[in-house]
RNA sequence: GGAGGCUUAGCGAAGCGGCCAAACGCAGCUGACUGUAAAUCAGUUCCUUCGGGUUCGGUGGUUCGAAUCCACCAGCCUCCA
């Protein structure tokens, strides 16, 4: 069957493994490498679906285990489909709950058929496999949707992550084997943790199943950068280079240019959003608390050089201020610009990577926002 | 005029003889956050040359030892006439 998505590479760099690349959805088309806002609820929180459009975000992120269970997918299925529902007209992809596997580790129980959740909202049983996880998301109805997998803690034992990966492996074969809407892709998730021969061997066996995209887990969940460049090294020899790739779960600057780097397409992370909700911004200096007494009367923007709509009108004192008061303008305003600031950066690195001077541009990046310190 | 109660760190509020530089909340200051159980979480807030030094309305006393007991003074509150 044809794929719902079309993936065509614009430009190889020719100073790195970096690409650029448009991304066609059922939902609009997208210029690759792009950072997705994550908007698990159906909503990146404290935006407005034009708001994030005007942010330049191309597909933003929503998450199946947190939709099952409120409002539950019948409800998003009634309303026509996620987009209508969240009145958002833009691609959407959602992760299947793997992730969820990973994060509410003290309320499952994993087995080969699936994982049962003790729900985080009250308490009662609810089970994910693969069949369940693809077709809720079948009726929730995003553009790209993810196989179940088992994201890995880090550290991980060996002899787990090996069990593990091979189990999301045959998750993997369920997921495909399990029908999704017509204009719906669906993307394999590569495991392994740490381990450079599981990596090869999740990324061997996935992509030998007919997915539409190939994701890269377990990644950015407290590995040092090294660990991380590995992982990403070991997998993506692997993978075709006509299909996206994506990377999940990452927003750090150094992450994600090392991802881009090595040819990754694709991103997302709550970190933008998060941090911004929690008073720390992103700017050419490196990273600030918005909180801190020095910018009480401070009256110039976050930073100059950004052309969002916070920088463009507010200081950082009212920024402050709102963050002090606990007003939730704060939380939208910094959300603004936080996810601004990170996507004109990977709109730089497009520019950069169609001119060959990819590598250069990472490392001004880096040495002109902070280290691995990120944001 | 009479009876009783209260006064603790920036604010509110526990403590009622030693384990009290004094719980807790707020406010303040700082840090963290990476496929979102996150408008959350953690640290910190008398002074210090880190040995210690000054605190619990004020003064004096009892005691080996007082924020805690007693006396007087000051301020505030309630009830009865």
């Amino acid at each position: 069957m044809a794929s719902p998505i079309s993936f065509k590479i614009k430009h190889q760099s020719k100073d790195s493994l970096a690409r650029t690349g448009l991304l066609k959805t059922h939902h609009g088309e997208v210029k690759t490498p792009m950072f997705m806002p994550v908007g698990t609820l159906a909503t990146v929180k404290s935006l407005s679906p034009e708001e994030i459009t005007e942010i330049g975000s191309g597909v933003i992120l929503s998450n199946t285990y947190h939709l099952a269970l409120r409002p539950g997918t019948d409800i998003i299925q009634l309303a026509g489909g996620i987009h209508r529902f969240m009145q958002y007209s833009g691609p959407i992809l959602t992760d299947s709950g793997g992730f969820q596997v990973f994060s509410l580790a003290k309320n499952r129980v994993i087995t080969e058929e699936g994982v049962t959740f003790r729900n985080h909202l009250n308490g009662d049983l609810m089970s994910l496999t693969p069949e369940i996880a693809i077709t809720k998301q079948k009726e929730i109805g995003a553009d790209i949707i993810m196989a179940f997998d088992e994201c890995i803690p880090f550290p991980a034992e060996y002899a787990y992550a090996k069990s593990s990966t091979e189990r999301t492996l045959r998750w993997a074969a369920r997921c495909i084997a399990t029908p999704r809407a017509s204009h719906q892709a669906l993307f394999g998730i590569v495991q392994g943790g740490e381990f450079a021969d599981l990596r090869e061997m999740s990324a061997k066996g996935t992509t030998a199943l007919p997915f539409d995209g190939f994701a890269i887990g377990g990644t950015s969940i407290g590995e040092p950068k090294p660990v991380f460049s590995s992982m990403l090294k070991a997998a993506i020899p692997h993978l075709p280079l006509e299909k996206p790739r994506y990377v999940m779960g990452i927003g750090s600057l150094d992450y994600i240019l090392e991802a881009i780097g090595q040819g990754v397409d694709m991103f997302d992370c709550v970190l933008p959003t998060r941090l911004a909700r929690h008073g720390a911004l992103m700017t050419r200096q490196g990273r600030i608390n918005i909180k801190d007494g020095e910018y009480e009367k401070d009256f110039s923007p976050i930073d100059s050089s950004c052309d969002c709509t916070t920088c463009k009108r507010y200081t950082r004192a009212y920024l402050r201020h709102l963050y002090r008061s606990d007003e939730l303008l704060g939380k939208r305003l910094m959300s603004i610009h936080n996810l601004r600031f990170l996507i004109k950066i990977v709109e730089g690195a497009r520019v950069a990577i169609e001119e060959d001077r990819f590598q250069d541009y990472a490392q001004k990046v880096l040495e002109t926002y902070g280290d691995d310190r990120g944001f």
